[in-house]
DNA sequence: CACTTATTTAGAACCATTATAAACTGGTTG
DNA sequence: CAACCAGTTTATAATGGTTCTAAATAAGTG
């Protein structure tokens, strides 16, 4: 199983319900945005056992903890994911609620030049809302 | 009352409640960032009646649709709004969990290369995260 | 003042997320 | 292989921010 040793490295037990979320996250042809509500019903979809809503809350956030899955910000009552931990930005259609890549040649490069003296710049995250 | 005429031009009424709102949020040296439960509290500080948690969020929501305040995207289990209206953007301290603005000559301009038809671009925002 | 409509209010309801504590499992060691 | 331990899963309860509800109140109008 080809999650097991990318589970051990970084330091998850690989378990029967960790690798079968592997899959459903990572063995697809393209990257996707979700929801935990959204990925429950795609676990179901995908998996014939159920796991357990805490294990998905659990895993996902070991996850984004190991660089797996990356936040996305974005204001909504739930809490939005990202399989595509690449540096790149969002479209967000309000009529839709739907988010859509931005590749990074899509925006042009982003130069913050002011500075907070002892913080370190970890992200820069661009959100483009769209309307009608 | 300065807010009167504000609200009236708005199509709110300026109830007492809005108007010692207004004085909270607007009248200040210098703008801020808040969630319900921070603005809650200096409505306390302020004001010596009370007004009722519903009524803070339902203001709340009637300036944002007015426009005369902004929700920050920021994953936060409390939603962020700004008294600054103008276009800039967020530095987010991670650690200390604290909103730091970034007027729009701290970022180069951006660029959006990519369209979506049917949609037009409602707002660019960019939030930086900050590590030690 | 009478009337209509908007607003305020306390409290209940909602719902995503987190905590809990018991059962279970993976990995390791003797 | 058995015994053990730490990590993990699980159902369920608890939490907490936000929204809903329905009754009381206030603002605007004629």
């Amino acid at each position: 199983m080809k999650y097991i040793d990318k589970l051990r490295n970084s330091g998850l037990r690989p378990t029967k319900q960790r690798l079968q979320i592997c899959e459903v996250l990572f063995n697809n042809e393209k990257t996707f945005h979700f929801t935990i509500n959204e990925l429950e019903q795609k676990i179901k979809d995908r998996i014939d056992t159920k796991i357990s809503l805490a294990t998905v809350y659990n895993t996902v956030h070991a996850f984004e903890k190991k660089g797996y899955l990356k936040q996305i910000p974005i204001n909504s009552n739930q809490t939005y994911f990202d399989t595509n931990v690449t540096d790149h930005h969002h479209f967000y259609d309000l009529k839709d609620q739907k988010l859509i890549d931005l590749e990074n040649s899509d925006v042009g490069p982003i130069n913050i030049k002011k500075k907070i003296s002892g913080k370190r710049i970890k992200s820069v995250e661009v959100l483009v809302k769209l309307e009608d």
